[in-house]
DNA sequence: TTCGTACGTTACCGGTCAGTCACGTTTCGC
DNA sequence: GCGAAACGTGACTGACCGGTAACGTACGAA
C-alpha cells in the first residue's frame, strides 16, 4: 500500500548488472565469489552480498540455508573452476608429463600475477575458516590432497629419481606462488615460478 | 558502592596465569598474540582479548589506542621473533651462505610442523587484513620485501647463476610451507621443504 | 602522607552480525 | 486464466562489534 511500486522496470543491479534476467541464487554466487574472493569471508556479511546482488536478505535466506552454506558452496565452485583450468591446461600436452607440470606453472603465473589476483581462493580459506565445524574445511582439505595426489602422479609419470619429493616440492613451489603474489605483487618473486619449477624438474630427473 | 567489592585476592586469570604480577598491557599482547594467531585476526575481538588476559575492555583501551594498533603491534612482534631466529640460525653457519639456507629451512620445517602451527602469522594476515589504510598491511609488506631481499643477498654470497632467481625460487619454497603446513598439516608437502631447497641449490649453483 | 599512575567496574553508545516473520507482488508453466 | 513458485519489502530478534564515560580503588615513589 504505501509506494506505488513502479511495477517491472526496477532499476536496481548496483554494479554492472550483466543479466538481470538470471536467478537470484545465481546472483548472489558470483557476487558472493567476487566479495569473498577479493575482501575476505570474514570481512563481508550476508546483508552486503544480497544487496550487491540486487536483492535482499530474505531471498537470500530462501537460496542459501546459512552463510556457511554459502561459503562451502563458493569453495566448491572454485574447486570446479581450478580442475577445469588444470584439465584444460594438461591435455593441450597430453602424454607429455613434463610439458603438462611446465604449462601448468605458465599457467599459474599468468593468473596470480593478474591485477585483481588475491592468490588462492581455497587457500585464502584456510587461514580465514579456524571453526572446528565449518563445513568449508573440507572442501579445502580435499582440494588441496587431490593437488598434491596430482603433482605425485605427474612426478611419477616423469619418472623422477624421487616421485613424492618431487611432487612436493613442485606443490610447495605453487602454493609459494599465490602467497607471495599476496605480500610482494605481481612483479615479486611470483612472476619466476614457472622457472623455478623447471630447475625443480631438472635436478630431480637426473 | 554497590558491592563490598572482595579488595586484593583478585582470583582473576582465566587461563594459565603464569605471572599475575606482568603489566596489563604485556599480559593483553600475549594473550592477543596466542589468539590471532590460532584463530585469526579477524575472528577475536577485543573484549574476548581482554577476558582472556584477566582484565577488561577499559584496561584494553588504556594500553592501545583501537583494535588495529594492537594487530600492528601484534604483527611488528611476530616480525621482530621471526628475525630473532632467522640471525640465530645463520651466525652458526657465518660465511657459509649455503649451510646457512639450509639451516634456515630446516628450522622452517621444525617450526612449521609443530602441533600447534598455523602458517606464517604476517602471511595470514596478508590474507585477513583486506583493508586499505590498515597499520598492519605495510608490516607485512616490509616483513616480506626484507625477507626477499635477504635471500637474494644469500644466494649472491652462493654464488648462484642467477642469483636473484634463486632467491625467489627460496622464497617461494619458504612460504609454500607455511601454507602448506595449513592445509595439508605436519605430514604434507611442508616436511620435504628443506629437502627441496637443497635440490634448488644444487640446480642454481652448477 | 601525599600524589600520581595503573587498574577494575558498570553502564552505555551506535553500528553490524546472522537469521527470521509476515505479507505482498511478480513471473512462468500449464 | 490460474495456480504455484520465485521474489521483494520492512520490521524485528539477540548477540556481538569497536569504542567511550564516569567513578572507584590499589600501590609505589617522593
Amino acid at each position: 500500500m504505501a509506494r506505488p511500486k513502479r511495477s517491472q522496470d526496477s532499476e536496481k543491479s548496483e554494479i554492472i548488472s550483466i543479466a538481470p534476467k538470471t536467478r537470484v541464487r545465481d546472483r548472489i554466487m558470483r557476487t558472493a565469489t567476487e566479495l569473498f574472493y577479493q575482501r575476505g569471508i570474514r570481512a563481508v556479511g550476508v546483508d552486503t552480498i544480497a544487496n550487491e546482488a540486487g536483492t535482499n536478505k530474505m531471498s537470500f535466506y530462501r537460496s542459501f540455508a546459512s552463510k556457511d552454506d554459502l561459503v562451502a558452496e563458493y569453495l566448491r565452485e572454485e574447486e570446479r573452476d581450478a580442475w577445469l583450468h588444470w584439465d584444460e591446461t594438461a591435455a593441450a600436452h597430453a602424454g607429455d608429463p613434463r610439458a603438462q607440470v611446465e604449462a601448468l606453472f605458465d599457467m599459474l603465473v599468468t593468473s596470480a600475477c593478474t591485477d585483481d589476483s588475491r592468490g588462492c581462493a581455497l587457500a585464502n580459506a584456510a587461514v580465514e575458516i579456524t571453526e572446528a565445524g565449518h563445513p568449508g574445511r573440507p572442501v579445502v582439505e580435499k582440494y588441496k590432497a587431490e593437488m598434491r595426489r596430482r603433482f605425485h602422479a605427474l612426478a611419477g609419470e616423469m619418472h623422477a629419481r624421487d616421485p613424492d619429493a618431487l611432487g612436493d616440492a613442485l606443490m610447495l613451489l605453487w602454493e609459494g606462488t599465490y602467497v607471495a603474489r599476496l605480500t610482494l605483487g605481481r612483479e615479486g618473486p611470483a612472476q619466476g615460478a614457472a622457472h623455478a619449477a623447471r630447475a625443480l624438474i631438472a635436478a630431480y630427473t637426473s
